[in-house]
DNA sequence: CCTCCACAATGACAAATGATAATAAATTGG
DNA sequence: CCAATTTATTATCATTTGTCATTGTGGAGG
């Protein structure tokens, strides 16, 4: 049973007991290796996923080769392609673990199901693509500043994913080369000492 | 009346003409002029803004004095601080005129209010927030690229706003100083000669 | 235990971008 | 129409960032 997901979800609205019971029927929990795709670029995306346990990554690979991040995400976190689920037209996008571990999937017509039936989920669904949206322009004016300031921007935001995440990975987050993130880093140490 | 208004609207949703009647009554109209602010940085957000007429720009001015465009907005666009009006707290940015024009303003009770007596207009605004979501991360991976792609992107994506913007505000939408871009054009001018 | 591979750090050099300053051109508002 | 303001270009130089190559480290898996 999916404790986190619960929790996750009465941190922003109420649910009876009852309420808590029938929520994981709507959902299937599926354990995910490293490395693993729950999207792949040119599918359509059919489901919203919660994760459980691990972490993953939302990308995609441009004209040079370059993977681009969109999106972290972990423990008690959504991720998905909204648009491509949306409008059920191929993702440009690929999601796939950092981590092994534990995900809950649930299709549009699962949702749409849970939303008629438990409208609080539905007021919590709201609240949160609420934050997804604020927490997009936040990045866009990050992503205007210099690299250094993106990446402290970052690692004030999100201090968990510093010592989680390959560095690399935040470089490709940051849109920047392993390189000079390490360059960065290296400068910050000498800075403070 | 706002034509422009109705026909945004018919665009995406079906309304009968007396829905179209009952519409404008919900918003209040002003004329505006070049520079006139929308919204100011500290002010909490009371309106969505509808452009009937002219231009604007959704910005944040930095630690430094820089301007940084989260957005611009033309005839027939929406612009407003979604987070500031849904939590009523102060808002990080301005929002001011780049011409003089006329604009329709909604507050978040009468917009409610419209929903509600006409649930099309409810389904037209949540399609065009996904858009919105969508054109976000768009941007997002455009700023992961190098200045030159961006602005390439951002011409191939908005042409109308080459012409009509002063450059050194196209430079503070892409993250880029205004010298940088001039010297951008100047380099595609050339090769493309 | 060992090999292979992913990851990180660093140096040298090239390219891109920012900062500053000077100038010219275009536009606004009276 | 004129003066003031805004906008754009260009050159120079400093800084940042990218590219390429090399090295080292630690962990995963045979």
């Amino acid at each position: 049973m999916s404790q986190l997901l619960i929790s996750t979800i009465t941190q922003h609205v109420s649910l009876t007991a009852e309420e808590q019971q029938r929520i994981p029927a709507f959902f299937e929990s599926l354990p995910v290796r490293r490395h693993q795709f729950l999207l792949r670029e040119g599918e359509i995306c059919r489901y919203e996923f919660f994760i459980e346990k691990g972490c993953c990554r939302q990308y995609e690979t441009d004209s040079t080769g370059k993977e681009n991040v969109l999106q972290f995400s972990v423990e008690g976190w959504w991720i998905t392609d909204l648009d491509s689920l949306l409008t059920e037209t191929p993702s440009r996008f690929n999601i796939a673990m950092l981590e092994p571990g534990v995900v809950w999937q649930i299709s549009k017509l699962q949702l749409e199901l849970l939303f008629n039936e438990i409208p609080a989920v539905e007021r919590y669904y709201r609240i949160i693509s609420q934050r997804a949206y604020a927490a997009l322009q936040r990045r866009i004016l990050w992503l205007q500043k210099p690299a250094l300031e993106r990446y402290q921007a970052f690692v004030a935001a999100y201090p968990f994913f510093e010592t989680r995440l390959p560095q690399h990975q935040v470089a490709a987050y940051l849109g920047i080369t392993r390189e000079s993130l390490s360059r960065l880093r290296n400068k910050i140490a000498k800075t403070s000492r």
